[in-house]
DNA sequence: CACTGCTCTGTGACAAGATCACCGACCGAC
DNA sequence: GTCGGTCGGTGATCTTGTCACAGAGCAGTG
């Protein structure tokens, strides 16, 4: 199987294009913790990931973070080609949360692919606004939204599929863009009630249902 | 002159292209206030603004309301034709802030310039990159900070050339994502100290000096 | 003019969240 | 074991958000 099938906008694309595409790019890999993209680190391609996460965070002057959104497999990292293709001065970066495997498309045969196909065209475009959505979203529950119910979607979101996270709070912390000890107090209060056991450097959820309700909650 | 030379990434296009894109466009007027596009009302055409200023905010279920970005003659409304290409459900609005004047270009020349033209292409990409840093730097305002030096710059913003600014507190708040309360009681603070005067539904700038102090502080 | 209804602003009490300073617990390396 | 570093806990304090409500200004109406 061909890893351009993982990746739902592409499969479809007309015979030529894709071989195009499949030809032009390399498979790259890229161990965890590795920063792909970032202040005056401009990526050369386009990366399509087929296997891994990158996570994708903003940091201030005064050395605060937040995490923006994650590219996930059978995704794309669009944000970055076009952002640093037009301001360099861009704080973001991007970091592989996992050993990641990708597709990486030369800036070229991107602009080539943007031109000849619709279709990848609408990938593009789509994975634009995917992103755009992300930040709209992010924005949101920033300004709006009690941190406990964010903390609460957070754990869920990172946590689900094993029951547990091996996070400290300070990356929690991060993730929301807030402070370490607010963390803190909420877990404690979150395992007070019985819905989560801590200890250093893990969190296990024991009660999903009820943080599942507080995160639905409002 | 053509509308087209207010556009900087446009009036180098060449010859061909530059002449499809005026013959297909159609200039609009919207008076002030119109509701550009929202939940419920895609933009059938991409819009190059060529006077006036469009506001885009979000809106929450609970009514809450934040200004995400401006866009400016000179610019154009790129984000909204591809967010509502792939995801009809997003929640942002656009309303005309003034009287606005623009060209619009139907979604198929649009699509037809994006694959004929590397100028184009160019130009749509950097007004992605554009709008993406706006929302990055709003995010890092909004969590990270103080909303005194936040509600300075924003006056500053928005009555530099003027020096008065005519708008309700909650205006203010909605433009930051905060309370009218909190937005009152700052207003207040800063007429204590005589950098504004205030009376009903205006602000007027007396000591710019000052504010500007206090917004690049930190 | 007086009355009415509306928008805009002011205020106090309180809750939530951020910041600061500091300490102790834990962990791995030596 | 001890040492240095990371991780988490805690109280005090400040900032910001929330709630409830009151009063001030303004426009329209009779």
């Amino acid at each position: 199987m061909d890893w351009i099938d993982r990746f739902a906008g592409l499969s479809k694309l007309p015979a030529p294009i894709r071989d195009l595409l499949v030809e032009k790019s390399m498979i790259v890999k890229v161990p965890k913790d590795t920063v792909i993209f970032g202040p005056g680190k401009a990526p050369e391609n386009l990366l399509l990931l087929i296997e891994g996460t990158v996570r994708v965070s903003q940091t201030t002057e005064g050395g605060r973070e937040i995490v923006l959104y994650r590219v996930h497999a059978g995704e794309s990292c669009v944000l970055t080609t076009a952002c640093l293709l037009a301001y360099e001065d861009y704080s973001a970066e991007g970091i592989a949360e996992t050993d990641v495997v990708a597709a990486a498309i030369p800036r070229d045969v991107f602009d080539k692919l943007v031109s000849d196909s619709t279709d990848f065209r609408q990938f593009v475009f789509s994975a634009y606004s995917r992103r755009i959505t992300d930040l709209f979203y992010v924005i949101e529950e920033i300004a709006f939204r009690r941190i406990d119910i964010r903390l609460a979607q957070k754990l869920l979101e990172l946590g689900r599929d094993t029951g547990s996270l091996h996070t400290t709070h300070q990356q929690l912390a991060t993730e929301l863009g807030t402070a370490r000890e607010v963390i803190s107090r909420q877990l404690q209060d979150f395992q007070r009630r019985g819905w989560v056991v801590l200890s250093r450097a893990v969190v296990t959820l024991t009660d999903t249902a009820a943080l599942e309700k507080l995160a639905r909650s409002e």
